[in-house]
DNA sequence: CTGAAAGCGCTTACAG
DNA sequence: CTGAAAGCGCTTACAG
């Protein structure tokens, strides 16, 4: 094993100084020019590494972001939230952070535990990724901490989020099948279950209304349980010509319970749905959806949580981020 | 904004000295379990939290391991490897540790660029999650520092490397179908690709030898080309009455490609596959596949990189883990 | 049981 | 352009 270098030994060498060696390093003022390029490529050869836990000690910054994200998304078939993952920390580098995962199992969840990250004091700051309990997002708000919810929101709280425009999105969606001549329109989706999808139904409720278009609460079929686990779909008697469904995979799961039921898609019912997933693209015929742009919700998102490490007073609001509707073949002029 | 908290303040509200309040709070002797108490109480009420980076200059660990992924895994559809980070990322947390994730851009890696994370010191070993190009690995092999690799080897290295059994799982997936009375079994997978894909074929090799069956090079249809990017199936003319797909993906797809071609599956042909995915439950009907056990492997992993932290000079060699054949629909007597 | 001293590897403000 | 000094918040070895 090699020696740790460190930037004593490299003072040592040039016989100067550890704090041109820091200023060398840095980019600092206060070395000569000369200097400055041999103490670096001595660095280097040497395999020198700067010490984060020093740095840290003095600037009082980590350099790293937490990553919180409840264990049952992480479980899931969906590969969504590690898309989402996977930007979150390419972005955090650019921005010269670190990302630090940390998954939030169920129980710590019920009992309030703060990220082990935070009490650690790994972290300068937390994103938030994916909507978890109120009680919980209550007492982390309690902390006093840079945090930014990132893909939902909460009422009660003023803790700045990042969200895809799911309201005005989903408007847009029903809109156009409403221009396809559709007036019996279906949601289907759990509306008490996540702000989300309240959300897609409220903008799928403001289309109705804007058309003049009763709401019939027979057309509006959940798709989860309490607990976000999917349960098997109840169609209702008299079917609609279309339906909005809150997500793809949920999409996909209609086309296929229609199916079984002897409806063809779209000839019969025309289905939209949201996310641009895999279900989407997987699904026959594939769904017309909205992509919600994970890259700019990203980039918003670990901006601002750098920002807000240098600065934890400012505050930023909500955040919508505006989705893109990807015509498919799922729905048809009536 | 609160104060920040640290053991000075503590230390002065007992009018005890930093040390005293240090072993307290880190259970050492040399304080009176009264003391502690109050400390420890103390601490509590007050929100403070240990500074891990001043910890970390004095014991030199920083109580971080890094997780390096490249971006093509990251990208993929397949959830396969979020999974395995949350495997891991929970395991390391039970053993005192957070996961920093850092993703490997394509250009980062043909230039051999060392991880970010390394560089900084933020981490005191490094978990290597799927195979990366040789030159790298080469690059990576030089800084003598804890790594693991996880979920692939490298016959030019001698890194410790965490992987299935592919070859005794192919194997025994392969007699199963033997079994069954199949003699002509293809094999599906670019053979060159990469370490996996080339065990799982030796394995399906070895018990067609063992069978006394000859080796029908028409029979070895390749299925992406050399990025790793997934081609169109050619299948053979003469067809076999079994396939081995080297992994659920493809199997799903041979049997989407076989359905259109007019065989019926599992009557006509059979098809199994590895690593009970997504995939081999999508497909109609439903894939035999083989379960690698994410949860041993990522529970051998991190055990043996922590252990590395500790004693990096301790070697571990191939630890192969042993996969579950998982029988469904696909397959079935001749 | 308690604490003074040294030190981990840096950065920062200041003096020359 | 260069560096001495102080200090970030801990832990460790040692003395009492």
């Amino acid at each position: 094993m090699k020696e740790k270098v460190n930037m004593d030994m490299i003072a040592q060498l040039f016989n100067v100084s550890i704090v041109t060696v820091s200023k060398a390093l840095n980019d600092k003022d206060g070395v000569s020019e000369e200097l400055r390029e041999k103490i670096k490529q001595t660095a280097i050869d040497l395999g020198y590494r700067p010490n984060n836990a020093a740095k840290s000690l003095k600037t009082q910054r980590i350099y790293n972001i937490g990553i919180l994200i409840a264990n049952r998304y992480v479980g899931s078939q969906e590969a969504y939230y590690f898309r989402v993952c996977g930007e979150i920390i390419k972005k955090l580098m650019v921005l010269g952070y670190s990302g630090i995962m940390e998954i939030l199992m169920t129980e710590d969840e019920k009992d309030n535990k703060l990220p082990r990250m935070f009490l650690e004091s790994k972290v300068d700051g937390m994103i938030i990724l994916g909507q978890l309990e109120e009680s919980y997002l209550r007492k982390l708000e309690e902390i006093d901490f840079p945090m930014i919810y990132t893909d939902f929101y909460v009422n009660y709280s003023n803790v700045d989020s990042i969200i895809s425009d799911n309201f005005f999105s989903s408007y847009q969606l029903t809109v156009s099948l409403i221009e396809q001549g559709h007036k019996n329109i279906g949601f289907v989706g759990n509306i008490y279950s996540t702000s989300s999808i309240q959300d897609r139904y409220l903008g799928y409720y403001k289309a109705l209304l804007e058309n003049n278009i009763n709401l019939n609460s027979e057309y509006i079929v959940s798709d989860r349980d309490g607990l976000g686990k999917l349960i098997e779909l109840k169609l209702p008697k008299h079917m609609p010509t279309a339906f909005v469904a809150n997500c793809d995979q949920v999409g996909y799961q209609l086309i296929n319970t229609l199916k079984k039921q002897g409806f063809s898609v779209p000839k019969d019912i025309s289905v939209v749905s949201f996310d641009n997933t895999f279900y989407s693209t997987l699904a026959e015929p594939q769904i017309t959806t909205v992509d919600n742009s994970v890259e700019e919700m990203v980039q918003t998102a670990t901006k601002i949580i750098v920002k807000k490490v240098e600065n934890p007073a400012k505050t930023y609001g909500r955040i919508f981020i505006k989705g893109k509707i990807i015509i498919r073949d799922s729905s048809q002029k009536i």
